[in-house]
DNA sequence: CCCTGTGAATTAGTTCACAGCC
DNA sequence: GGCTGTGAACTAATTCACAGGG
């Protein structure tokens, strides 16, 4: 979060913020900030501020984003042709060293400027490439075929699309995601601005679903209108 | 997350959950999922569980997904295709209403069985079904465009896919999903298991990103290895 | 004098533990 | 007897507020 509004100074040359401006610009508190940071060392200069390419740097490194990460992406429908497109991989340091699809009809075909590989090929292109995150974005069915390979072949961090959960060995990390959640909460806070018409409420980009005030004690069947949470 | 957890119980017409089952089910302690479920009504029976399908529809209508949300996606390249196609959306009440794209030679294209209308008549769509969530799947150069003509349609919903980081007024809501953040939390825990030859570490599928044990005073340039943090 | 770095204070979130109900 | 619902206890996260360096 922290990286992305300090990418944005740096494409417009800001040479230094201050943890009031940087926490103004990333939606926290410029004491949360300013911990967070100190976490990661001394890095800023009192009295200035933050140097934001400094800092850019600082905060790359330790998220492992300066070094190379070969990754393969399993699946080429429209998601994995997207994902294969994704500008935003290779300025963090992720390198789509492969993509692979179990339709032999796509074998050899570009997309963006790398041929498709048949999946009969997985195990060699990871273990010839020393790749050790997978993307999984083939329909649900295959996903966890797909995902056992990737292991036994010698992944260990797997980035999954398919709507399925999949299960790992120990040491394997897997992450989800699920492209309607994100909707979900849209619709959630679309929903709250609607039953707005009672109270003279504040709408604004809130993350926190409020709901009710205190645990409640409703019962049977539904039909009432979501009510109000703590914070 | 609970919702997910439930859909599969659901699947396989498993007919009521105990908190702790669901809770291991989730990946989150019992007591938490009680007291989380405690603030929607209490839809549990004590020495029984929760009806997974009662919880399932209480879930749903309490995040707004029993009602019918008209959607339009601007931008039917890749990515627009993909989400035009992806299953999960008329599942959770989302409708694609209509697919938008500023080609003309895209306009009358079949992409996931729906015509792409041209751009020239996003306020016209926009009205005519009463839409209120866009989802932006655009190039970055043209999304702020397309989210200004959003939000005067009347759009007070905004999922953006390109990155940019857009401007709306009070009042619209807008996310925005950075497909490589997750990669890049995979890269971090893969980088901290790289780095775990020294100590006898667990390795599992954490979520937190542990750093440094207290907030440490170093300086000066890097190239030492990520440290420890709290919890 | 401005702005960082950080203990202390505060606030929020989680887990315990058990009364109460099925 | 088993499991929910929930105050109380505990743990974690955030914010305050200020000492101290540039």
């Amino acid at each position: 979060m922290y990286l992305r509004a300090l990418t944005g100074l740096s494409e417009r040359s800001v040479p230094t913020v201050s943890s009031e401006e940087l926490a103004a610009a990333a939606g926290v508190n410029s004491a949360k900030l300013r911990k967070d940071f100190s976490y990661l060392g001394s890095y800023g200069t009192r009295g200035v501020g933050y140097d934001v390419e400094y800092l850019v740097y600082q905060i790359s490194r330790e998220l492992g984003l300066t070094q190379d990460w070969p990754v393969v992406i399993v699946g080429i429908g429209n998601l994995g042709a997207a994902l294969a497109n994704y500008g935003g991989f290779a300025s963090r340091g992720f390198r789509v060293a492969a993509l692979i699809d179990a339709d032999p009809a796509m074998a050899g075909t570009p997309v963006a400027g790398i041929a498709v590989q048949h999946s009969d090929e997985l195990e060699k292109i990871i273990s010839d490439n020393g790749v050790s995150i997978g993307v999984i974005s083939t329909p649900a069915g295959a996903a966890q075929q797909v995902c056992d390979r990737l292991v036994a072949a010698g992944v260990t961090s797997i980035l999954n699309f398919a709507p399925t959960v999949l299960s790992v060995p120990d040491g394997v990390d897997v992450r989800k995601v699920d492209l309607s959640i994100e909707l979900q909460i849209l619709a959630f806070h679309e929903q709250r601005k609607a039953g707005e018409e009672a109270a003279g409420n504040n709408a604004e980009q809130a993350d926190a679903p409020p709901l009710r005030a205190t645990p409640a004690s409703r019962k049977g069947p539904d039909g009432d209108v979501p009510a109000v949470m703590p914070a």
